[in-house]
DNA sequence: TCCTGTCAATTGGACAGACCAATTTTCGCG
DNA sequence: CGCGAAAATTGGTCTGTCCAATTGACAGGA
């Protein structure tokens, strides 16, 4: 069938001609045609060699501008921007980023905690069942020396579920469904070890006991020195 | 000498017009006057409405879709993108009924404590002016009688914006907008008055001053005795 | 000679009006 | 009721014009 080639369609966007000028223009920059510092042929020149108008080379400057490649002094021109680092690259494409790892983890910090404790309040004795039943597999990969952090997905969702706030759960899944991309592998693989799994045996258990004991200040400050702990593991720049 | 002062002079950059809008505009996007999704007046009519040309409308328009806050389509309008920060994390529409007014609460005061923590330690000058200017109409708004609802929501979300977490702030933005949506507003006129409106003045200042002394402890103490106290009156069966 | 104020040229900033093209909406026909 | 053509709406682009800031040449005075 067709089916496969049917499913590589792009939608076409009709390119305007700022888009079009700017990453000409982009390109001049890049393959240091225009030197940074360098001053780039003036509006109604530069309109006419591109055979385009004025307003629409002025929406690609702006665009340029924007993007922080260039800067136009009034009265003066317009000039590529000096202060380009090396490093530096130009977000005119390809700009759509998820949020980054830091992001990811201040907001799970935030509504992990909170579903803790609320948890921990409202949770039944079949939440309770699953939780323990969640740890006891968890338990068994590690004896296998196999990553668990599928199981800990699951446990982190349900503990969320249990909390009966569909806010919260949702984000929480949502959450940790970002936390599997594969882009974070490398950061994860840094850090996690055997060593650390089992830690993370003895913090959910003990995060089970406060739920067992319907303890939400209990629950909310377990799940907080459990980030605490990860955040300075994985953030910190002692190493 | 005068030399103490000369230092402190800054080069003067001529705004332009499209930078002046496109700060309007992103202003307005940010604290929720226009949602993620909806869509922009016409560029004629948007142009007529602040007193500028098209062209330069159009240079505004530019630069904020170059930065990625809104997206046109030729031939239907401009839109504000419906994919900034928390809006897809904090999955809120899309089921059959949209949360409580306990979940709500609930997940407000997660995100907004986190969020105040982190600010406390990342705002600059430019968010604390934005937000002691919000807390200076408020108060004159309330001198009028007036309700001071729609700033409250404004400066919440500033200070989530300030956390430099877009999960956080998205969520925050998204959180505000489903409370500011006429099916709660008769809950909330149960136990809003003068009175509490006074109340929160005094939160909010309090909560700008750790602001203004970068505690994030003291920061997260305050907005959580807020919220514990917003709890109390808006959700306890005492009355 | 050197400084200084002035004036003209250059350049970007902004506006008005018009026309084209894509999209959506409306409405009449089958 | 469904469907296709016409009309209205909306963004895309162009032409032309004028204004404001900057620059640089130039004449005049210390």
């Amino acid at each position: 069938m067709a089916h496969d080639a049917l499913r590589r369609l792009k939608v076409v966007r009709p390119k305007r001609i700022y888009e079009q000028i700017a990453e000409q223009i982009e390109t001049l920059v890049r393959d240091g045609t225009f030197v940074p510092g360098a001053r780039l042929p003036a509006e109604r020149e530069l309109a006419e060699m591109l055979g385009i108008s004025r307003p629409s080379l002025r929406e690609a400057l702006i665009a340029l501008e924007t993007a922080g490649l260039i800067e136009t002094r009034i009265g003066d021109g317009t000039y590529v921007r000096a202060d380009l680092g090396g490093g530096r690259v130009f977000p005119l494409s390809g700009r759509d980023m998820g949020p980054g790892p830091l992001e990811q983890f201040e907001a799970r910090r935030a509504v992990e905690c909170a579903a803790a404790e609320l948890t921990a309040a409202r949770a039944d004795a079949e939440d309770r069942a699953a939780l323990t039943a969640s740890l006891a597999r968890m338990r068994t990969l590690i004896a296998a020396g196999t990553n668990p952090a599928d199981e800990h997905r699951i446990f982190h969702v349900r503990l969320g579920d249990a909390s009966r706030n569909g806010i919260l759960s949702g984000a929480i899944r949502e959450l940790w469904r970002l936390r599997q991309e594969p882009m974070w592998d490398l950061l994860r693989r840094k850090v996690e070890n055997p060593e650390s799994w089992h830690a993370g045996i003895h913090f959910r258990s003990r995060l089970l006991d406060a739920l067992e004991a319907r303890d939400p200040t209990a629950a909310r400050r377990e799940m907080e020195t459990h980030f605490d702990r990860a955040g300075r593991t994985y953030f910190d720049p002692k190493e």
